[in-house]
DNA sequence: TTTTGAGTTGTTCGA
DNA sequence: GTCGAACAACTCAAA
């Protein structure tokens, strides 16, 4: 007997899984295996949000692994150190994973490849980033040119899907350890955990002639409507593979009625290869992690005012639509995209602080977390990243709350006391008369705080200070 | 090599 | 209220 190791990290499912069906059709059983990397679980973004939803997905993996004659195994330790212990102890020949493209991870594995027989099939991409270069075998650092060429590259079709196998034989009596202590309310959250979960998330999503990817470009952008795909903490943890769903979104393609709809599925599907463009300019600039893409912007003159920030982090701004967001981040561990634009437009270039500092609080408490994604999208607020457009994009949350919600109804749902301020004054409640306040059970600087900055001074600081920084 | 066209997601001002 | 221009030139990609 030598089994194989199917190593376990960002791609935590039995169905589309390339790297289980290579170890399987390896012979001689398979040993499904997760090693809990300290260096990964105390790092500076560690998250015990995220941490939770993962162990909870792990148990789920589990159960599933048990129908089929399976189980998974847990280890503690450097990976390294773990991997070879089973090598030796169960003279397992090869090692199967799927390859993660962030940069700790490419390290790491090119180190245990060094030693021991790891092979990595398939990537938390569809296309490997280094099959699109421009035409002088460059990278591409602007996403529509990206897109139009990812798009030449023939799509996977629902023929490509690999089936989660029935029966995965594993070796009996190797030791497991135990999970940490999980304490994961999906109620609070809205994610169950599970990959049974996410096939069905896709599918309510995608399946059928009314489904929501069809009206997805007229609400993509309403966090008041629940119109997105809610598929990102899915995404992060390979629940379902992004194969499947750029499948989906094709075949939705296909089936759409008129423009409109077509148009819609085009919509989601450029969301997808927006995930796939932040992975693949991480993979071909690493170092965007730690400092701006754009040099010139590399010495901003933040002021980074810790008590300007703690009521960022608090929700307690003073504008509602940034508050409401702030506070669903730290409620359920989502926000929608629209909203993380607009919170990250207002730290960075309202309040001038380092893009930095709100990147980390992200990763505290996003469940879908994930470094590529996360970095690439505040380095396109800050104006520092892969993105020539104009360094004057500057949100206005009130603005912005009035075309995205409309009524009010998100910012009522997240900031309670504002629950009674009548619609006209919802995105700006403290221009209500000191009676009008009373009768709203909202007293500005007592129930819901005074604006912390004024938009219009702040907004001309921040152009001048980029302006200054370009020349 | 040079040239040309294009660039996710905005805001404000003034006609 | 609506609409187009200005913001300020720059970088990127491809012909």
């Amino acid at each position: 007997m030598a089994p194989s190791i199917w190593w376990i990290r960002r791609d935590i499912r039995l169905t589309d899984n390339p790297a289980l069906h290579a170890a399987l059709a390896n012979g001689d059983g398979v040993i499904p295996l997760f090693i809990l990397d300290p260096k990964l679980w105390r790092g500076r973004w560690f998250s015990q949000r995220r941490g939770n939803f993962l162990f909870s997905n792990l148990k789920s993996l589990d159960t599933e692994l048990r129908k089929r004659g399976s189980q998974l195994i847990i280890r503690q330790g450097q990976p390294k150190q773990q991997l070879s212990a089973l090598v030796q102890k169960f003279e397992v020949n090869a090692i199967f994973s799927e390859e993660d493209l962030t940069p700790y991870a490419r390290e790491r594995d090119s180190q245990i490849a060094e030693t021991l027989p790891l092979n990595l099939v398939g990537n938390t991409s569809l296309h490997y980033p280094s099959s699109i270069l421009k035409n002088d075998g460059t990278p591409y650092k602007v996403y529509t040119p990206f897109m139009r060429r990812w798009k030449e590259k023939p799509p996977p079709t629902p023929f490509d899907i690999l089936s989660a196998p029935n029966h995965i034989p594993t070796p009996k009596g190797i030791a497991s350890q135990p999970l940490p202590e999980i304490s994961y309310n999906s109620d609070k959250t809205g994610f169950p955990p599970g990959e049974k979960t996410a096939q069905e998330i896709l599918a309510a999503f995608a399946d059928g002639p009314h489904a929501p990817i069809f009206s997805y470009q007229e609400s993509q952008n309403r966090p008041d409507l629940n119109s997105t795909s809610k598929l990102s903490p899915y995404f992060r943890f390979g629940l379902i593979s992004i194969r499947q769903a750029v499948t989906t979104a094709f075949s939705a393609i296909q089936a759409a009625k008129n423009d409109n709809q077509r148009n819609s599925a085009e919509t989601w599907l450029n969301e997808l290869i927006w995930r796939e463009f932040f992975n693949y300019i991480l993979y071909h600039y690493p170092n965007s992690l730690h400092q701006s893409f754009r040099k010139e912007f590399r010495d901003l003159p933040w002021i980074n005012d810790e008590e300007d920030f703690s009521a960022w982090k608090a929700g307690r701004t003073g504008f509602p639509m940034v508050d409401a967001a702030m506070r669903q981040l730290v409620d359920t561990g989502w926000m929608h995209n629209r909203t993380r634009m607009v919170t990250a437009s207002f730290l960075v270039k309202n309040l001038l602080i380092d893009w930095r500092w709100g990147e980390a609080w992200f990763m505290k408490n996003l469940i879908d977390g994930d470094p590529a994604a996360n970095n690439g999208g505040w380095q396109w607020v800050a104006g520092t990243g892969t993105d020539a457009a104009p360094y004057f994009r500057i949100f206005n949350p009130i603005t912005q709350g009035q075309k995205f919600d409309p009524s009010g109804k998100y910012i009522r749902r997240w900031v309670p006391e504002l629950h009674s301020v009548p619609d006209r004054y919802i995105h700006t409640p403290w221009k209500m008369s000191p009676s009008e306040q009373q009768s709203a059970k909202c007293l500005i600087g007592t129930d819901y705080p005074e604006q912390i900055i004024d938009l219009q001074f702040s907004r001309q600081r921040t152009l001048d200070a980029y302006q200054k920084a370009r020349s």
